[in-house]
DNA sequence: TTTTTAACTTTACATGGTGTCAAGTTGACA
DNA sequence: TGTCAACTTGACACCATGTAAAGTTAAAAA
């Protein structure tokens, strides 16, 4: 087994992620985690001092190891906003299968949860900042319809490109991936991009 | 107090959503109320035998005490198909605020509880049929994009009629509910009717 | 070689909410 | 006077998170 010699922090951090990844709506509880770390549960805290902060710290694992940043920067090279608008959109909803597990385990904590709400917030906080980007690029490309301010289209962006959104249409209403990127694409183009 | 003579259930359910309603994001548990409506919390489980059938009565007796037959009738009364498209966005959007305490807890407790699931999923059919009346109105005046298929229609409207939405751009984003109806109406046109 | 230290394990327990159980109270009605 | 329904009171099981304390183990430091 060579995930004997993987430091544990590590092995939990995969399996949290694994368990989230496939664990089909049921809850992953602590106990849960540490057997698949093959820790005992107290261990964990040892490594994160609660349930909040390990989920917080598996999504920071998982950009570590997609490198989201480089997929975020070949995105913003895009020629013209409404390219970049379109690259955008394809970044980031490609990315979202892949942290999906950890942010609906993220956001039901925030319910409940001060530091889980805060944490998700903070991940929140990037991907709206994607979202503004890609809204100048179109404003400085005289492309952004007038029918909304900047703030009011990175907004309405955010909102369209939501995680829920996308569990509505790929999960529970079965649309393919694929699907679901090209609608997107059309239905932000057609909400942002001035009609000529 | 007039609120003496009035029936225990329907003191409970009354409770339940005034709790609810004012309850800014702090979870509100039986205890609460039940101490709300006056009586013990062992009384609530004579009444309702549990939190999700407590909820799921709230959303009843909401549909009750506002008649939403009705509103729901008169937007069906609407000429032309993307009329009727209006009228129900702006019909059931204009409905979201009202319900939105009681969604919220029932759809916290989807994530765990079987049964709270079943009766969230139980009302989203419901407003599912609304949208499917809307997306058949459209295509029965040759108004339906041919971009997608009615029933692709369907999940996009009500994906993006979805609660959360409401709650992400009205209640994070601060928008006003009329903005909020009105850039829904937009959205929802520019995303369903064909172009000319 | 002995000691120390970090990374664990085991066991126990507090907390907070849901839901169950059983015995007692109260007031209206027969 | 008795009965019944609608309550109250108090106790408790369950389940997950998180805390606390004492013991083990292996490897590095002295």
């Amino acid at each position: 087994m060579s995930s004997q010699n993987i430091p544990t922090r590590d092995r939990i951090l995969k399996s949290t992620w694994q368990l989230l990844e496939a664990g089909n709506g049921n809850a992953v509880r602590m106990s849960d985690i540490a057997k698949a770390a093959k820790i005992s549960r107290q261990a964990l805290y040892l490594h994160f001092p609660n349930r909040a902060d390990l989920l917080t710290a598996t999504t920071r694992y998982l950009d570590e190891v997609h490198d989201i940043d480089a997929k975020l920067a070949k995105s913003r090279s895009a020629a013209s906003g409404t390219e970049r608008l379109e690259a955008w959109v394809e970044t980031w909803g490609n990315y979202i299968p892949t942290i999906f597990g950890v942010a609906k385990a993220l956001m039901a904590m925030q319910e409940t949860d001060e530091e889980a709400a805060a944490a998700w917030e903070d991940r929140i906080l990037a991907i709206r900042d994607g979202c503004e980007k890609a809204v100048q690029a179109l404003k400085a490309d005289g492309k952004l319809t007038d029918k909304m301010s900047e703030e009011e289209a990175t907004d309405l962006l955010l909102t369209l490109l939501s995680v829920r959104n996308w569990e509505q249409l790929r999960i529970t209403c079965n649309w393919t991936q694929d699907r679901y990127i090209d609608m997107m694409q059309q239905l932000t183009a057609q909400a942002l991009v001035k009609s000529e």
